[in-house]
DNA sequence: TCTTGTAGACTTGTATACAAGTGTATCTGT
DNA sequence: ACAGATACACTTGTATACAAGTCTACAAGA
C-alpha cells in the first residue's frame, strides 16, 4: 500500500479513511486482498480505532467486507454492484443536470468555465490523472449549480466501485472524447437544452461500458 | 431515549446504531438535543466504542452532527435538506418503478400482493404504526423486483431525513390515500404502464409537501 | 461593575488491553 | 500413514484509560 503525508489538521480516523479509499481506488490495495486493522495501523503510525473506524466506513460502501473475527478484505470487482452505481450514476447525472438546465447558479458556471479551460490545458500535455481529478470536480460543480450538494455526497459513496474500473481502463485516446463531452454539456447547460444535456451524459457513460468486458478478460482475478 | 431490547446475535454498535435511529427518526431524541457518547453507553450497557462508531456512522447520512471536543447533536430538521431527499427519492423511485414495469421478478411480486393485503388488513384498525413498517416494506420491494437493492440502501440512508418529518405529519386520514397509492402502483407494474407508475410516484410523494408548513409553524424548535 | 483567569466538569479523539472466535500447523495416539 | 486433539497465531469486537479541547461558574482584582 501506498501512503501519504498525514495532512495538516487531518484527524488520525480521515487520514485512514483517505488513504485507504485512495489505494482502494488505484488498486495498490488489490480486489480480495486482506486488510489487517493491525497492519495498516502502524504502516500509517497511528492507533487501531481511527483506521477500524475508517474501516467500518469503507464497508458501509460495500468496498470492504468485514467478516468478523476473522478478516476485512478488500470486495472484488461485482458486475452487479458496478451496474447498479452505473444505473445510479446514470439516474442522478440526468436528474441533476436536467435542473441545472432550468436554473443554475451563475457563480458555479463561472467555476465550471475555469475547470474547462484546465482541462483543455492538460489535456494537450496528456496528464491523465489532472485530468481525472477534473472530470470529478466538473461532475461536482454540476452537483453543485443545480444546488444539490447532499445528492452528489450520496454519488460519491456508491462511485467508488465506478472509479476502480475506471482506474483499469484509463486510455489517452478516451480523454480527448470526455473532455469534448464535458464541453458540450457546459453547453447544453447555458442553452437550458435538457434534451441534449441527457443524451451527452448518456453517451458519456456509454464510454465507460465498452472496455469491461476487456478489464474482465486481462484482470480476472479482481473479478466476482 | 427509548431504549430497546438487545436482539439476539445483534452487536453492540448495530444494538447502539438502531436505537439511536429509531429514536431519532420517532422524535423522542428531539433535534438539536446533545448526545453523549458516555450518556447514550451507560443506558443501553455497553462500552463507548460501540457507540462512538453508530454516533459516526448516522453522522455520515448528516443526521447527526459531531463537533470535536464540543458535543455531538441530533440534526435540526433543514428544509434544504428534506427538500434534496424528497429530489432523491422521487428520482429514484421513479427510475426503479420504470424498470419494474419493465421487467419485475415474479417471486418478488408475490410477496408485493401479500405486504399490501396487509395494509388493507390493517387500514381498517387503523394501526398507523404496522401501516408504516408496512409502506416502507413496499417501496423496499418494489426495488427488490427491479434488481436495485444496493440502490435501496442508497435511498434508504437520506431517507432519515423524510421519515422523521413524517413522524410529526402522521394522519389517519391520509392512511387510506396512501394505501389506495400503493395498490394503483402495483397495477401499473403489472400492466407494464411507465407512465401511470411515474405519475403516482408524483402524487404519492406530493402528499407529505402538503403539511410541512403546518408542522413548521407547530414545531418551530425543531427546524434549521 | 466589569474584566480576567482559573479550576473543574464536561466533550470527542486516540491508544491500548483484553475478550472471543477462527484457521492452521503441529503433535500425539492409533 | 492417518485422524484427531491441541496449541498458537492470527482476526475483529469491546472496554477502558488517557489526551486534549471547550465551556461554564466563580472568585479575585482593578
Amino acid at each position: 500500500m501506498k501512503d501519504t503525508e498525514r495532512l495538516a489538521g487531518e484527524t488520525a480516523r480521515d487520514f485512514a479513511f483517505r488513504v485507504l479509499k485512495d489505494n482502494i481506488i488505484s488498486l495498490d490495495l488489490v480486489p480480495g486482498s486482506l486488510i489487517s486493522e493491525n497492519d495498516i495501523s502502524s504502516q500509517l503510525g497511528i492507533s487501531r480505532t481511527p483506521v477500524r473506524e475508517a474501516i467500518i466506513d469503507l464497508s458501509k460502501a460495500s468496498i470492504i467486507e468485514i467478516y468478523p473475527q476473522r478478516g476485512s478484505y478488500v470486495s472484488l470487482i461485482d458486475p452487479k454492484m458496478v451496474e447498479e452505481a452505473r444505473f445510479l450514476r446514470r439516474v442522478l447525472d440526468c436528474a441533476v443536470i436536467k435542473v441545472a438546465c432550468e436554473s443554475a447558479d451563475p457563480d458555479v458556471l463561472e467555476k465550471i468555465e475555469e475547470n474547462l479551460s484546465l482541462q483543455d490545458f492538460y489535456l494537450v500535455r496528456e496528464a491523465a490523472d489532472k485530468i481525472l481529478d477534473l472530470d470529478n470536480e466538473f461532475h461536482k460543480l454540476i452537483y453543485t449549480a443545480a444546488h444539490k450538494d447532499i445528492v452528489y455526497e450520496i454519488r460519491s459513496t456508491i462511485m467508488i466501485h465506478f472509479d476502480r474500473v475506471r482506474t483499469l481502463s484509463v486510455e489517452a485516446v478516451k480523454d480527448m472524447k470526455i473532455v469534448a463531452d464535458h464541453h458540450a454539456m457546459y453547453n447544453a447547460i447555458l442553452n437550458h437544452d435538457k434534451e441534449t444535456a441527457v443524451a451527452l451524459v448518456d453517451k458519456h457513460l456509454s464510454r465507460y461500458r465498452l472496455d469491461e468486458s476487456k478489464i474482465k478478460e486481462e484482470f480476472p482475478e479482481y473479478f466476482k
